[in-house]
DNA sequence: TGCTGTAATGAGACCCGATATCAATATTCG
DNA sequence: CGAATATTGATATCGGGTCTCATTACAGCA
């Protein structure tokens, strides 16, 4: 655990022991993280970083495309370190868990209609919303209210 | 066991005024609109409707699965009217203007995803945004401010 | 190496979307 | 018609996220 990592310098500003801890936490975090988990779990390590810092480093971290962030179906921001360039989410909404999919034949069709369209510098969102099948077999339907 | 819920047809409850003018403001609105847009909406025609009863209402509306709720990139929710026919947007970052577009790609992509991880239930939301014609031949970059 | 300009930090105020509260009101049904 | 109760709505409240601004720390320069 002590292995914290080098840090490499980013172009995301000057280097801080701040963005460091967080960028280590974001590491070991498997899977999404809000960024009040993120917060919570630094401050369970001992360490100290603002909450304000949390937030403006992720999203820093976001514009320049290093992690993945992504809404919760309660509208909450949950972000990831993105492996690869681009992809999509396939959310579990009970549950929240969310798994990662590429789907080049998405990428052409959004690619085909909005050139089709005239329509250019195109970006586009893709969230699939679901139930997973954990939470499909175990009592998925208890109570609805 | 215990009396299994009738359930019936849980539908939107009574009729009231109130959800016959969200209603209605919900149908002459195109595209997504968000609560308080449609609170705003419902003013400007001169009706009075509670903002807790729009949210009310629309989340009612939500869970019977007649509207689809979908989150901006802000986070706020939007929502639209969900009817038979299934088709996504491709919404213009400059003007505004939305095109409704139809993917059958898409869906079937989309249904064999969740497939194949086990999801059910499955819903998705896809947005494509991007500069419309007109926007890219104007002024270059009159980003929004 | 020490100094200094400036980006970064952080505690808390603040913003705003959404929900909970609860008395008053409207709707449905016997 | 009148009772039972679902619904409404003004407002309090909650919570995520951003902003402020004095303080702190990084990094380049002499």
């Amino acid at each position: 655990m002590a292995g914290a990592t080098p840090t490499a310098t980013r172009s995301t500003g000057r280097s801080t022991r701040q963005k460091a801890v967080i960028d280590a936490a974001l590491a070991e975090a498997d899977g999404f993280v809000t960024a009040q988990e993120l917060h919570e779990r630094i401050k369970s390590q001992g360490d100290r970083v603002g909450l304000a810092t949390v937030y403006r480093f992720l999203q820093t971290l976001t514009d320049a495309g290093e992690i993945d962030q992504l809404r919760l179906p309660d509208g909450e921001a949950a972000y990831r370190r993105c492996s690869r360039g681009h992809h999509h989410h396939l959310v579990c909404r009970v549950c929240g868990r969310a798994v990662e999919v590429e789907g080049p034949a998405v990428e052409r069709w959004a690619a085909r209609v909005a050139d089709a369209h005239g329509f250019t510098e195109v970006r586009h969102t893709v969230e699939i919303q679901g139930r997973c099948a954990d939470c499909s077999s175990a009592a998925g339907r208890a109570e609805r209210m």
